[in-house]
DNA sequence: AAATTACATTAGAAGCTTTCTAAATTATTG
DNA sequence: CAATAATTTAGAAAGCTTCTAATGTAATTT
């Protein structure tokens, strides 16, 4: 029995983020947090709700996707052109990216070490630090 | 005087990399290696070489970039959604991204130090790993 | 150097993901 | 329960990239 997952997790959940708890939100987020961390695209988790039978629009996934990741309980991921990726797993860590598949896989922050980085320039600060292993089979 | 520079030089590099040496390959060549190393998009290049009196075709432009890369002589970068970036500098190197206004900057080599990897999962290898220095200025 | 052949360029249409718009609906507050 | 503010929605629009098939150009052959 994973965190958020029972109907009054998610609705706390959506409320401490300040999000009002609608029907579309706790649909999609109850989807997002079955099966572990996943890497979703608008198109996926929209499939999914409408086989869920939760009729919801393309727009408001759009909406709250991006919601979702303002408040952190996404961080997005951009790769390959085209589409985004939404990692249902927040906390700090990597990833390798299968080049044939297109895919994402989650790679546990301690299974990378970063020894040394430059410092950022002018008056910017690291905000985050990505490290992408991309892997290819042939 | 930087290695490339010349018009025999860019058509000597065409030709290496299998490609036939055009006017618009020439030029859009001699554009991306103009100025050091630069993070191009398709509609910047086609700008440039608008203005500088290359009629090219905006197909060409993204033709020309996706056959460059192919033969190594460019690096597709993909950070943030919609637009992809090209970088001229193809050698082991890192990025910048400075989250504020959406712009690139190399980082050498030397200055990142991954010093443990996760070892590539199945029967796949380890391509390439690119780091991204997140910063932003707030 | 002309003819042939293979490759490259092009304008415009089409495709795909994402965002916008303005109207209708729903959650929250008083 | 009424009033208010936030949310959802369908469809249009936007933005970048790719496709198409007709035309042009470089390379090769004769």
């Amino acid at each position: 029995m994973k965190n958020g997952r029972t109907y009054a997790e998610i609705i706390d959940r959506l409320r401490q983020a300040g999000l009002r708890p609608t029907r579309q939100r706790i649909a999609l987020a109850g989807l997002m947090y079955s099966g572990g961390d996943r890497h979703l695209s608008a198109e996926i988790l929209h499939g999914e709700a409408l086989r869920a039978r939760v009729p919801v629009s393309l727009a408001t996934v759009y909406n709250s996707l991006h919601q979702f990741t303002a408040r952190g309980l996404l961080r997005e991921i951009v790769i390959d052109g085209g589409r985004s990726y939404f990692d249902t797993n927040v906390s700090d860590h990597h990833h390798f990216y299968f080049e044939n598949e297109g895919r994402l896989e989650d790679i546990p922050a301690e299974d990378v070490v970063v020894a040394a980085l430059p410092k950022a320039p002018g008056r910017t600060r690291i905000s985050r630090v990505d490290v992408i292993v991309r892997v290819r089979e042939d």
